[in-house]
DNA sequence: AGTATATATCAAAAAAAATTGATGCATAGA
DNA sequence: TCTATGCATCAATTTTTTTTGATATATACT
């Protein structure tokens, strides 16, 4: 396990993180996708009752901090929670709203 | 221990409590913080290298996340870290940041 | 081939956060 | 009481993020 050294760049990587993380509607999304395993984005556009574009955005910005993890299937394109990272980031304490059955 | 509810209020929350989070300068201040115990703002000022009133602006920030505790002596206004709130938030892993002697 | 569906991305607008410089208020010492 | 220092806060500006509506691309079905 390679160690964490206090330097700017480590800086900078988390404040990336936590900013992934400085939303609301993206900690629902986490947690919605934490509860129903993959969803597709047309099926989380209900879910969060939010339009497709919008919906996107968000899940570009936790994709991008490999909080989420994307797989295509044919015509859809299905999104999941990378656990290992939420881990990775989080508490257990609050890893509880985004870890199966909560 | 109060359990932590997956509602509205709850991501509201912790988004405001990981934007508090999601930039460099603030994590190197908890870092310093960590590091050196109660320092005085304008201490601060030049291990941060940074102007009074942006340092300020975002020890306020840590302040109101309840990140930083804050103790005033006579004229001067000492910050030290949290380290409760940051444990509650941050995964062991990461807290090695922000824990004495990393 | 033609059409419909799922989704990403783009550009413009709106909203929020950060920076800057100025000001004001305590406290402490002369 | 006068002055200097430490710090918070305010208003204006700049920068960044989010939202919106439109468009583009890929897949699948007819």
């Amino acid at each position: 396990m390679k160690p964490i050294l206090a330097n700017e760049k480590t800086f900078e990587h988390y404040a990336e993180a936590f900013k992934s993380l400085s939303d609301p509607k993206r900690l629902k999304l986490m947690n919605e996708l934490c509860a129903r395993g993959q969803v597709c984005v047309c099926d989380l556009c209900e879910i969060m009752e939010m339009n497709q574009s919008k919906l996107s955005y968000h899940l570009k910005i936790l994709l991008d901090a490999n909080l989420i993890i994307q797989e295509k299937k044919g015509k859809w394109n299905y999104y999941a929670l990378n656990q290992k990272q939420v881990n990775h980031l989080l508490s257990s304490e609050l890893c509880c709203l985004f870890r199966p059955s909560d």
